[in-house]
DNA sequence: AGTAGAGGCTAAATCGCTTTAGAAAAAGGG
DNA sequence: CCCTTTTTCTAAAGCGATTTAGCCTCTACT
């Protein structure tokens, strides 16, 4: 592999020259420009990015840190997504991503990753907003930005989508189509989103003078799994049912399917069912289940540009993204007659 | 960020001696290791891995590199399962991932983009295997190992399922179902297990001495858009239909199975299907999808194990790992009376 | 003509590590 | 007690780029 000195010995001049043709520095001439990026091309050069980093501080890449209780890594069906919107936007400046080898419950620090490799910016989302690194990653001058976690401080923002009124969506349509005994399984309590999404379903339920019954919340952990056990809960209840149930999360909400199905009752005949983000999966099961949307390739972009614009402003003040939500109306609930 | 000099100075002892305790030298004595082993915990001292991998020309991460033709990037449903397979196994050996910027159609040049990062090896998936840089990739000393992808050299080697026998297996349970009147649905003819599973077809309908119309097999792109219009021009067929289909993609099958239900024909009622790959989705539709199960995130795994394998030995001869597939019986395909 | 300024280029220091070669000190051996 | 080995440590040269400071050589202006 040739180096910039091979560069510089065959063009015939020093490697500062050839070190300026590459980043275009205005002190060079153009003809000497020209002449050294023929070689470069001819050599087929490429300027090791390592060496680079090393004495710029700059390594034109971005990591990635993402975990979750279950360590499903990038097939989250959430998580995919933004990443993917990361990825894109990412791509397009020619940025590439570090995935951080990092597993829920490591105990390791986040900023000293990052200095390790010298990342211009990093994204970070799942985890809990209790760990103590975080601050330091903070309190760092490294960019970063947070997904679905109110962090921020002078070089860190984040982006998150609108989860209260997102409930509350969810409350009104039920509402809309005459159901007044609503229910919810919720996600992990000590995470942003299930706070967020558990204050707008209270608080829209009192919007609409409705009243809901205590026993009908009940906490899972965003899992399918958690679901269906929240929901076999549910349905041991000795009291009356509630007409509708409002899931925090769609992977929760074809859980809760699976065991309305199970008891041998029907959707949205007996349940009227909703969910939260609107997950590939829901567009598929039968039936379709009608959820609160969150544009979550969105949220990777915004993610991406809000990095980028850290990068290169530092500008210490920035606003946080809050995207909108949208119901997504397909099969799984019913007006009540 | 303190520096291996800080740690030196602090500690009283030679730069050269910090790097040794930091790569366990045997020419360091136990109490000096020690002693300096504090000093590096007490000042929260990570080694700048940038700076490591200049000298020492390794990195401790890998490149992965995926593409394909839609640019789905990491929310392929075949290849995010891959990708966590290798995730989980390199993160346990705490390397880094690199996922490279690069699209679909980009002209590039993977072992300049290796070299650049200065990565230990790389993961290359989804790419037409008549790139032509993936030749220069060989031909490097890189570390490389390809998925569903044929191709070795002294530092390379793949890993892929057993196309051709998983395409005799859904045709086999076919037959055994009484179908004689078998269709098919293929991927890009240019790609390698479009290309096995229609031999692995063609031959096993010819052992078990059945026919096949040559109408009936029809060309699309993986994607369930192309099943969905791959199924249609198979329903505008003017002669007899086939009573059963093999999808060679679950995208497609799903994608086929909603052309038949617009059509107002049932699934297996009318025809039976059944798809490869396994995909999330498959086993949530309804009727849920009977498919050829390849075990995406053990392929990932063995990536990663045989990459780990040629980083380490440098053995220079390899043998390729070839997984078995596996019927998945669900509701999509019905016994002919 | 003399000098200031601009344009075009280079030498050398630097980034934070690894690694080689060799020095100093301690331990054996006869 | 001197010489050879072994053990333990260090100086210094890279790795492949960037960047600062400065040196020439021309123009241009007074």
């Amino acid at each position: 592999m040739a180096t910039i000195k091979d560069i510089a010995r065959i063009a015939g001049v020093s490697v500062t020259t050839v070190s300026k043709v590459l980043n275009d520095y205005p002190d060079i001439s153009k003809q000497t420009k020209e002449m050294v990026k023929r070689v470069i091309a001819r050599e087929n050069y490429r300027p090791n990015a390592i060496a680079r980093s090393l004495s710029s501080h700059k390594s034109h890449s971005i990591g990635i840190f993402f975990t979750d209780h279950r360590n499903s890594g990038l097939r989250h069906p959430f998580f995919r997504d933004i990443i993917y919107g990361i990825e894109k936007t990412l791509f397009q400046e020619s940025y590439d991503l570090i995935l951080f080898a990092h597993q829920w419950g490591d105990t390791f620090s986040y900023a000293e990753k990052c200095q390790s490799r010298q990342v211009d910016g990093a994204v970070l989302m799942g985890m809990p907003g209790n760990d103590p690194y975080l601050e330091r990653l903070i309190d760092s001058e490294i960019p970063t930005v947070f997904i679905d976690l109110e962090l921020s401080g002078k070089n860190s923002c984040y982006v998150i989508s609108d989860n209260v009124e997102g409930a509350g969506q969810a409350v009104s349509y039920l509402a809309k189509l005459g159901h007044e005994q609503i229910g919810m399984i919720m996600g992990q309590k000590n995470t942003k989103p299930a706070q967020d999404r558990l204050s707008g379903f209270k608080q829209r339920i009192k919007e609409l003078h409705l009243q809901y019954q205590s026993e009908w919340i009940v906490e899972a952990d965003f899992s399918e799994n958690g679901g269906y056990q929240a929901m076999n809960r549910i349905l041991k209840l000795s009291g009356p049912y509630p007409t509708a149930i409002f899931c925090q999360g769609d992977q929760m909400a074809i859980g809760a399917m699976k065991a309305i199905e199970e008891r041998g009752l029907a959707i949205p005949g007996d349940f009227s069912l909703i969910g939260f983000d609107d997950i590939e999966i829901s567009s598929y099961v039968k039936p379709a289940l009608t959820t609160i949307h969150q544009d979550k390739i969105l949220m990777g972009e915004k993610a991406a540009q809000l990095l980028l614009k850290i990068i290169n402003t530092g500008e210490q003040n920035y606003t946080p993204v809050v995207l909108p939500t949208k119901l997504k109306i397909r099969d799984s609930c019913r007006r009540l007659s």
